[in-house]
DNA sequence: AACCGCTCCAACCGCCTGGAA
DNA sequence: ATTCCAGGCGGTTGGAGCGGT
């Protein structure tokens, strides 16, 4: 028997949101709160499926998150914890603030991996290339390249069309079972893993010693400047959603100071910059333009009663 | 200016999991 | 114990943007 869609999508819209659809979507979310996120689309008069929202919401709407590409400590903090956990990527943002899965994930492929490999170290086994995997990078290269493949070894030696997706895929699936079979001890290195704890020995080591891990194309974010939402209902984990019905009066934000103004370039101020809207009861108000907090010097959001905790 | 190739990331897809009935 | 459903997760894709020619 085949499963049910996540909703009907006969006329449903697919592809980029509008600014007009997230408008609705913030709106319904702040003021009623996330509930089922299949009637989501319903209620907030959105032809989308509700998957299709939360996703939306949770990789790119939820006032918490943190944009900008990862800093320096992120990065090392997400290469530490991918040695452990593999490819979890929600469990790797769990320990990130303001950072979704979808975005560590793609930072990881796009540029982590990349990195990794210029530094000789395999970004699956966190170890040093092999020459067997030196095989499959060169190959990888050429794949990049579009270059022509040589004929394809005996398959003995290596599989023909084992492409190096594959093998991650294997890698992957291999870390994940294992993963699972330790998932005992997993819940143990999770526990031990914190913010603060970034960076195991090896891979400092690794980042020291490498004059390709460079970083510095990066916007440093200070450590200390990183705040966590003081409210349960809005961990900074993709797990939020998983809390239901967040009341406005629950919202707290966290801060996400950007150097100068410059930064705004990564919001599209067309789409932002002229709506305003505002939830709440009697005095107590908050804007819930998302993208205020970036505009707005911090003291905007110290004022009303709303709460702000700096870590 | 036009074309091409590459990079990056938002969004989608399909499977998995856990809880309720 | 089984089925169904909603939400979560990880892999993949499509297209916008950008730089080079």
């Amino acid at each position: 028997m085949g499963r049910q869609p996540c909703c009907d999508k006969v006329g449903l819209k697919k592809g980029p949101w509008t600014s007009e659809e997230d408008k609705k979507l913030i709106n319904f979310i702040l003021t009623s709160g996330q509930c089922c996120w299949r009637a989501v689309p319903k209620l907030a008069g959105l032809l989308r499926c509700g998957k299709s929202c939360r996703l939306r919401w949770t990789n790119y709407l939820r006032p918490d998150l943190k944009r900008g590409l990862l800093s320096e400590s992120e990065e090392k903090l997400v290469i530490d914890l991918h040695a452990r956990l593999g490819n979890r990527w929600s469990k790797i943002a769990a320990h990130l603030p303001g950072r979704t899965d979808n975005e560590i994930k793609n930072h990881w492929n796009t540029h982590i991996k990349k990195k990794l490999r210029k530094m000789g170290i395999d970004p699956l086994t966190h170890k040093p290339l092999s020459p067997s995997t030196d095989q499959i990078e060169q190959k990888q290269r050429q794949d990049d390249h579009n270059l022509p493949l040589p004929p394809p070894p005996s398959p003995t030696v290596t599989e023909p069309g084992a492409s190096v997706r594959a093998d991650e895929k294997q890698a992957t699936n291999k870390s994940s079972s294992e993963s699972q079979n330790s998932e005992q001890t997993t819940t143990d290195e999770e526990k031990s893993i914190t913010s603060s704890g970034m960076g195991t020995a090896e891979t400092d080591a690794l980042l020291s010693i490498s004059p390709f891990f460079c970083t510095d194309e990066v916007p440093m974010i200070k450590p200390e400047e990183i705040l966590v939402p003081s409210a349960p209902a809005f961990s900074s984990s993709s797990s939020v959603s998983s809390n239901s019905s967040v009341k406005p009066e629950e919202f707290s934000f966290s801060r996400m100071d950007w150097p100068d103004a410059s930064s705004m370039y990564l919001w599209d101020m067309d789409d932002f910059s002229s709506w305003d809207l505002m939830c709440g009861d009697g005095d107590r108000k908050l804007a819930i333009d998302p993208w205020s907090q970036y505009q707005y010097p911090r003291s905007s959001f110290e004022q009303d009663s709303w709460k702000f905790e700096l870590l």
